[in-house]
DNA sequence: GCCGTTTTCGGCCCGACTGTTTTCAGTCG
């Protein structure tokens, strides 16, 4: 799959045309592609095989021959003449905040300005306030954004952090000041793996006391802007929070504007046009008379364009569009559907809590059942149980299940799938599980055709293994992930019945949105969410993975831990009697 | 460079803000 790579040299391409003076429809044409070769599910070099590639929106006779030119010599012309042109680093010219694809090319042209320091330099002798369309002011804020790059050490952080913050800004200024309507929006209401910055909205009688109590609170670090109807301030985190306070009959337009995703509101625009209406974050207005016809309530913003109202998490522009003007969306699976955890780790292995403890906090979330899952003995570092501790742990469970019935603790374990193919026990000895998982833990660095072969091999042809736990183990901001060739393991798991995660711990989301998305649409898999829970707090990360899951357009009915402990049991025999 | 339930040519999302300007370009989200 080399889609990733693909997409990003036309990001690359978009920017230096932009810099290079092209006409801007047609850089908008190459971010369009870029865009959507992302967000394909299916390998591009299959389709440019099967001469498939102008079949996607938005890549027409001219993209399809860049693409195609780029997978056969690695290279395309168009790009290696503009880098002729347009000295590649000025790219880097565009992150300084202030600074767009007209001044960075004005820079190069006047000073010679090509990196980011001499840009530095230039700023600091006053060179550049004497540039045409620049002044003192720009010179000095061009300053300010260069330190405050340096300051910045990364561009997203975590969902995982991001949404409490959030929640406990919300919660204070629920408290605190005259709010009266309040919703959390932007990519933190889509459920996206990492953050850029918090947006959240309000209606109030008096913004002035709200915007006053929300620069004082305890999360702020710095205000960076403080007005009557928007106030930006950054927290400890280094993350950028902003405020708006905005009218009520406004309040549904202005939500639906600043969720997003971009993409997803160009689309609706362009949508509104052909039907005689433009939609701004005011609401909804009839071109031919200028009134406004919706705008208070988000659902009335999609009604009044002939749509179904989207779920949030489904708003990236790859379809649901298109869906909601069939009334199709479907109904999206939710927290409260999850019917037990099957991804858990104890003090028998390297988790904090006792099961007891585990199984109590299962309860008080709702859940009928969960799975015990200690890591198995290969993986020392985590103190992996020998069969004999499993024999322990199994009695324990026997004991508990009888003290808290009808609420159900199975047996279950997270092995190691090893480097030549082989897990941790014999296939004897794993009929004592009442559930199998496995995952890679080691030697993430062998090639794609070893990896996929070693995870074929040891887990999805092993009758005993179900669930394939962080299928890519990838770590957000960490860690990439295996080099994986997912649509053999998926096919072969199709033929198999064997379940992939979506690990739930806010680093992992694992498998991630596409992916998921892919093993349903694709290969009608179904999936498992898993919070992988080390501590009882972390039993209540599930919401993450259940996010990650809406953002795949999942129902219920494609997540096995979504069915009644009744359904689970039915689960479980199902693979037992495939393997006699 | 793409696209078509008004179009195969002539369009292509919207508004706020800022700073540099005498009416608007560039940047941002």
């Amino acid at each position: 799959m080399r889609n990733k790579e693909v997409a990003e040299k036309f990001y690359e391409l978009a920017k230096l045309a932009e810099i290079a003076g092209e006409n801007p429809f047609k850089v908008r044409a190459y971010l369009e592609a870029a865009r959507r070769i992302e967000n394909l599910t299916v390998p591009i070099e299959d389709l440019a095989k099967e001469n498939k590639l102008t079949e996607i929106k938005g890549i027409g006779k001219s993209i399809a021959e860049k693409i195609e030119q780029y997978l056969n010599t690695g290279k395309i012309e168009k790009l290696e003449m503009l880098k002729e042109k347009v000295p590649p680093s000025l790219l880097e010219l565009e992150k300084v905040p202030g600074l767009g694809a007209k001044r960075a090319k004005i820079l190069y042209e006047t000073l010679g300005i090509k990196t980011v320091d001499e840009l530095r330099k230039a700023a600091e002798s006053g060179k550049i306030r004497n540039l045409p369309g620049f002044g003192e002011k720009t010179e000095k804020k061009i300053l300010e954004g260069l330190k405050s790059m340096r300051d910045k050490t990364v561009d997203r952080v975590l969902l995982g952090i991001a949404y409490p913050l959030a929640q406990s800004i919300v919660q204070e200024l629920k408290e605190n000041s005259p709010v009266d309507k309040i919703q959390v929006c932007g990519s933190i209401r889509r459920m996206k793996e990492t953050i850029g910055d918090i947006d959240i909205l309000v209606t109030s009688e008096k913004p002035d006391k709200v915007m006053d109590e929300f620069v004082k609170l305890p999360q702020v670090k710095e205000v960076i802007v403080k007005g009557d109807t928007k106030t930006s301030i950054l927290t400890h985190e280094n993350l950028q929070v902003d405020l708006r306070v905005v009218e009520p009959s406004s309040f549904g337009a202005a939500i639906q504007y600043f969720t997003g995703s971009r993409q997803h509101n160009i689309h609706l625009r362009e949508l509104a046009i052909k039907k005689g209406l433009k939609i701004n974050e005011y609401g909804v207005f009839d071109l031919s008379t200028n009134k406004k016809i919706a705008g208070e309530r988000e659902e009335d913003v999609y009604e009044a364009l002939g749509l179904q109202w989207i779920p949030p998490e489904m708003r990236e522009d790859r379809g649901e569009i298109e869906l909601a003007e069939e009334h199709r969306i479907p109904v999206l699976i939710e927290l409260k559907d999850i019917k037990g955890d099957l991804h858990m780790h104890t003090t028998y292995s390297d988790g904090t809590a006792s099961i007891e403890d585990m199984a109590k906090e299962a309860m008080k979330l709702g859940y009928e059942y969960i799975v015990i899952s200690d890591h198995a003995k290969a993986l020392g570092i985590a103190n992996g149980l020998s069969m004999e501790r499993y024999l322990e742990e199994k009695k324990e469970i026997e004991t508990l299940n009888k003290k808290y019935a009808p609420f159900k603790i199975f047996l279950g374990t997270e092995l190691n799938i090893l480097t030549d193919g082989e897990l941790d026990f014999s296939d004897e000895q794993l009929g004592i599980f009442d559930i199998c998982l496995a995952g890679i833990h080691t030697a993430f660095n062998q090639s794609k055709e070893q990896m996929t072969k070693r995870m074929i091999l040891s887990a999805i042809r092993n009758p005993y293994v179900r669930i394939i736990v962080h299928p890519t183990g990838r770590i957000l901001n960490g860690r990439g992930g295996f080099d994986l060739d997912l649509d053999k393991l998926f096919s072969e798991a199709k033929k198999r019945g064997t379940v992939f995660e979506i690990n739930s711990s806010p680093e992992r989301l694992d498998l991630n949105d596409l992916n998921a998305k892919k093993a349903k649409e694709e290969y009608g898999l179904r999936l498992s969410i898993d919070t992988d829970a080390h501590s009882i707090d972390s039993l209540h990360n599930m919401f993450y993975g259940v996010g990650v899951a809406r953002r795949a357009w999942l129902t219920k009915d494609d997540v096995i831990n979504a069915k009644s402990l009744k359904e689970f049991e039915t689960f479980l025999k199902e693979r037992k009697s495939r393997r006699k």
